[in-house]
DNA sequence: CTAATGTTTTTTGTATACAATATCTATTGA
DNA sequence: TCAATAGATATTGTATACAAAAAACATTAG
């Protein structure tokens, strides 16, 4: 049954804000003025605060009454706590997926890696963190579990729009980018689980490291 | 420096309705008219739409566009899913507060706990969980991770809003929130995640029990 | 009697208006 | 010259108005 989706104007600015900040547009610290954005995007102010509002609660935007809203920026240790989080929910994501997975998503996959394949070549950073956020975000569709999508979904939001540059090396991250594709293509929940684990606790680990420095890019 | 902190009605309303779910005052499924709520809480719907986006995007609301905002309604399915999520988070949770906990957050759980003690004898079963979400939300704001908080303050509102009656019998949850608290009180990082690990877990195989007849009641 | 159609009422989505507050700029006083 | 004050401007919070769509109700046709 084809059925029309309406999707209301919130709703759009609200996923346009949030790709805005996805793709560096949008920086941390950056001022919403309302009406600037809500002329730029062709609506009333109306939608846009609600659009506010969810970004708000979702912790991607900061609004502060009577003063404005910013693109939320993250603390160091705020970023650490994100990590001590996907470190305990990017694994659970990946042993789901393992159960789950078809072979369409395999191919999905398989086609993302490609693309991070070449953009390690070419040392694209924009488009690294793009493809990584895409198939971190694939692997929890994967899983199945709603909400386990929504919520990395925000820290992986965070991430990218708050850490400048890379948290390990790009050939690092495509190799066990491709071991976890292994993992998930042989159903092998215990190795999927495994791998993200490592994964994530590499790049928190490297976080830690520069703690100090990482701020003077 | 003492501060005026003004609060918006937006954010006023979004407590309100909030609590209006954990208190079960709102139920799944309940349709939250915009003209009669905005009457009831004396505000214009502008506020209040700002409030409904929060929810929603906090997905204790449910808004279809064009029809209206729900109550969010949970299958079964899904409030297993939130359990495996807090089975990851919880014990993390747990593990910080043994850290960082001080001695007059100690005191506040105490308190907490025995009015816990006599709700068990009472069988008062809307106080037990009223405070049970209490305890647990303490344990978070005590672990210092500000989003650990939020999140587990989403799903704790999901299964008391969701789940009637209790998951397993109050005496053993009684006992088990006191082993929690005693591994707090001597700062046993590794005891406290393994209780809170076990005391959830529990929880979670008593839901998939009652997965058929648990809607009956 | 039921299903289809038409009409009325209710609700939602959005733009706009207005008031309050914050921010910025200009002026004054020490 | 700097700090304080006043005035102008910009922004935010909220109520209200209006249009569109959905829901409810009434009427008609088979």
């Amino acid at each position: 049954m084809y059925k029309v989706e309406f999707e209301d104007l919130a709703t759009k600015v609200y996923k346009t804000l949030k790709n805005m900040i996805i793709s560096g547009e949008l920086k941390p610290g950056e001022k919403l003025i309302q009406e600037d954005l809500a002329e730029r995007l062709g609506v009333s102010r109306t939608p846009l605060l609600s659009a506010f509002a969810k970004l708000a609660q979702e912790n991607l935007v900061e609004t502060i009454s009577r003063r404005g809203a910013y693109v939320k920026r993250f603390t160091e240790q705020e970023l650490v706590d994100i990590y001590d989080i996907r470190i305990q929910l990017e694994p659970l994501g990946a042993e789901r997926a393992a159960v789950y997975i078809t072979t369409e998503e395999v191919a999905q996959l398989e086609h993302l890696l490609k693309e991070y394949d070449v953009a390690t070549q070419t040392k694209d950073m924009h488009t690294l963190k793009q493809i990584d956020y895409q198939f971190h975000m694939s692997i929890m569709r994967i899983s199945r579990n709603r909400l386990l999508y929504d919520m990395l979904s925000t820290f992986n939001v965070i991430i990218i729009s708050n850490i400048k540059g890379l948290l390990k090396p790009p050939e690092k991250s495509d190799s066990e980018h491709h071991q976890l594709l292994d993992a998930l293509k042989g159903k092998n929940s215990f190795e999927a689980r495994r791998i993200m684990y490592e994964h994530i606790s590499d790049s928190r680990d490297n976080l830690l490291k520069h703690l100090i420095p990482f701020d003077s890019e």
